[in-house]
DNA sequence: AACACGTGCAACCGCCTTCGG
DNA sequence: ACCGAAGGCGGTTGCACGTGT
């Protein structure tokens, strides 16, 4: 229903003395007690019975973007990034498709990364988001990249978690309350290696080692059955690790063999998210690397490396798109 | 210190789809 | 089958805040 739908009660807004912009503390707590009492859904009469001067839509959103337990805040990681760009590329704008593969992020939080974000960047870069060449650049420098920077960080999260387990280190201490995951002997091993791209949501979330943060109902039993079979999961990052790789000296011509292929391991095996899928090791991308060049969230110096690799890729593609 | 500008994000808008009588 | 209510979704806007000058 839309907001003239929702003036169901016959009343205008006007009347109704609806209201609108921010919501205030003591508007959340209502909307907040008032599920908690009595669950979701009618939204409109839940407005009315909760004594809210709001449209069902307006508490709608309110709750799915903001108040709901299972929102995560913060930053969006590296991983994410990754799979917002994969999932972008092969869906599009379908925003809330997409958010269902990353829990705890609202399809509005995903469209706005990649409207102040992506779309940033392609405009820095003078092509449209939805050209050739920027999706040539996202698929084969961006995406390999943050391939690359998730892949160091676990590195560096593995190397640390050694030194700290030190002199018993064996490297599996790292399995902690979350799960059976270990790196070996720091020799990473790709656990799938099928490009299987039609993963339902919950093989997503399941491919995640997300254990502190709370969890919608659906997801939830996903989640927690996934933590202990973590290697004999279906890896999805993984198979975007496996699927992506890095053109060497900028040049592409889709011969694969020109293309370095990123050191392999597990993607899920070097996934985390901000709120702590590596708890015990506090790992977090930005501050192991706040300088991070692909890092979007980190101004400037980071635009300005993006430009300039990102231009010679692009003056390639455009000299290739011409020969 | 004051202003301008840019950025990020919460919230709104309007269209489309689904549901139920 | 039809119609109105309700929900869902993508696009857009407006504002708070940070940063640069």
């Amino acid at each position: 229903m839309d907001e003239k739908g929702s003036n169901a009660l016959s009343l205008s807004e006007d009347e109704m003395d609806l209201r609108r912009g921010p919501w205030t503390v003591d508007e959340d707590l209502a909307l907040i007690n008032y599920i908690a009492t009595h669950g979701e859904g009618r939204w409109n009469t839940l407005a009315l019975s909760a004594g809210l001067k709001r449209t069902g839509k307006s508490c709608r959103l309110r709750w799915l973007n903001y108040l709901r337990p299972d929102v995560r805040r913060g930053n969006i990681t590296l991983e994410e990034q990754l799979l917002i760009l994969e999932l972008h590329s092969r869906w599009g704008n379908r925003w809330s498709k997409i958010a269902q593969y990353l829990p705890g992020r609202t399809d509005n939080e995903i469209k706005n990364y990649w409207r102040t974000r992506v779309q940033k960047h392609a405009k820095q870069l003078k092509c449209d988001v939805n050209s050739k060449q920027f999706k040539d650049t996202m698929r084969y420098l961006w995406m390999p990249r943050l391939v690359e920077r998730i892949q160091a960080a676990s590195a560096a999260s593995t190397t640390a978690t050694i030194v700290a387990n030190a002199p018993t280190a064996t490297v599996a201490a790292t399995a902690t309350t979350n799960n059976a995951y270990t790196h070996g002997n720091n020799n990473f091993e790709v656990h799938n290696h099928n490009h299987k791209m039609g993963l339902s949501p919950s093989e997503y979330v399941g491919s995640q080692h997300v254990t502190t943060q709370s969890y919608t109902p659906e997801n939830s039993n996903t989640a927690a059955s996934s933590s202990d079979s973590f290697g004999t999961q279906v890896s999805t990052i993984s198979d975007i690790t496996d699927y992506y790789s890095v053109p060497v000296s900028g040049n592409k011509n889709n011969n694969c063999a020109d293309y370095y292929q990123p050191s392999q391991i597990s993607y899920s095996d070097c996934i985390t998210s901000p709120s702590g899928l590596f708890p015990h090791q506090g790992l977090d991308f930005q501050a192991v690397e706040p300088n991070n060049p692909w890092n979007m969230q980190s101004g400037d110096s980071s635009d300005n490396f993006w430009n300039v690799e990102n231009m010679l890729f692009l003056e390639q593609q455009l000299m290739n798109d011409n020969m």
